[in-house]
DNA sequence: TAAAATATCCCCCAAAAAGGGGGATGGCTT
DNA sequence: AAGCCATCCCCCTTTTTGGGGGATATTTTA
């Protein structure tokens, strides 16, 4: 199949704009099919360019890339959207890829990296700057000196998902005051005295 | 600096460790300091190893890969792991990056992707096959057809995270009162009536 | 512009849950 | 033997919840 990734760049610095569609083109099976300064000068020709992988800076003039992402993907549903920003803190990152991005690059990323990224998001996959990866791996990792017990990160964890301990306790085959005297060794051990403060603690903390 | 990259390696499939062995030790900064068919087998020599990176088989004999990792992080706090797996299903993904891994890797990935991984991770950085990459991504990703309300989501976000409702009403600036009409529409549109519920309903379709 | 949605606030009520205190018991590990 | 762990029991008051019935002003949308 001679399938050409038909790719759409939207990027205010236009050294860098040039940059990406330079590099683009050249590669065989990539067909830069536009390229703009902003989404409010793309947003009208989207639809005829009919892009298969659009590279979206975040930061530019006008409606910036996060917010632009939603209408790109119900303008386009089956577009393909790269994240391109020099930023990289985690309140970013998570905040763009809750917006359904199929792939997160930082502007330091090498030309290979762009254009494996490039491929693998037009066929589905996904594609993170090793920065970015590393953030997000880090927000997963718990934290392996838990004070916690085995059963009373699970009690925890199960407050934390809104089960009440009446709820707990049927779930697991245990009696009320069993629940109740684990969630008191959590509030002891934590140092708090409410669900809300174990929970925001625990999660500080990467208990559960 | 000219340090070099000590590697262990930990797989039990003979003709995939060898593979790994040769592909590694090919590289010039890299040495390939040894290589074990278990977890049980590699542990009493871990120490004297002194790996900077270690690539972990998930599937072992014994003591499994995810089981034999926070052994390692403890004796080897400052090794990096990238871990290997022919599985990619999300509940082995999350469970393994829970467990601090800085790396993870199907096992389909390429010889070049390998050697890149190694070197990302020794320094700190993360690693991500584009498998395991998607999965991830697809797991912030946020539901945009939400029929919650900006005023709901932000509501019930706090309410996920432990707090009552007079303490969202407190933060919120707003009355308990209002808090509480958010929470019955809430209820309403996500055909509840209960906060356990509304925060399973609402995890489950990613509306929070 | 008119209708709908949204955000804000008010009252009634009973039932449920939470949290603080005081225990006990058996099992397991160190 | 001492500690931790998981399990269960009782006292008690305060807080929270959820269901019902509204109102009003702003904002968005059709």
């Amino acid at each position: 199949m001679n399938h050409t990734i038909r790719i759409v760049l939207i990027e205010d610095d236009d050294i860098l704009r040039m940059g990406y569609e330079s590099l683009l083109t050249d590669i065989e099976d990539f067909t830069v099919v536009n390229s703009y300064a902003s989404y409010d000068l793309a947003r009208k020709h989207l639809d005829a360019d009919q892009p298969d992988v659009i590279l979206l800076d975040i930061q530019m003039p006008g409606t910036n890339g996060l917010q632009a992402l939603p209408f790109i993907k119900k303008t386009l549903p089956n577009a393909h959207i790269i994240i391109l920003t020099v930023f990289d803190s985690p309140e970013l990152v998570f905040e763009a890829l809750t917006m359904g991005a199929g792939g997160y690059l930082t502007k330091n990323s090498s030309a290979a990296k762009i254009i494996d990224a490039v491929r693998e998001v037009s066929t589905g996959g996904g594609a993170m700057s090793t920065n970015v990866a590393r953030i997000v791996m880090h927000s997963f990792q718990k934290n392996l000196n838990s004070p916690l017990t085995k059963r009373e990160t699970e009690i925890l964890d199960r407050i934390a998902n809104g089960q009440t301990k009446p709820q707990i306790a049927n779930d697991l085959f245990i009696d009320q005051e069993t629940v109740r005297s684990h969630v008191k060794n959590i509030y002891i051990k934590l140092d708090v005295n409410s669900k809300a403060e174990a929970i925001k603690t625990a999660k500080e903390k990467r208990f559960i």
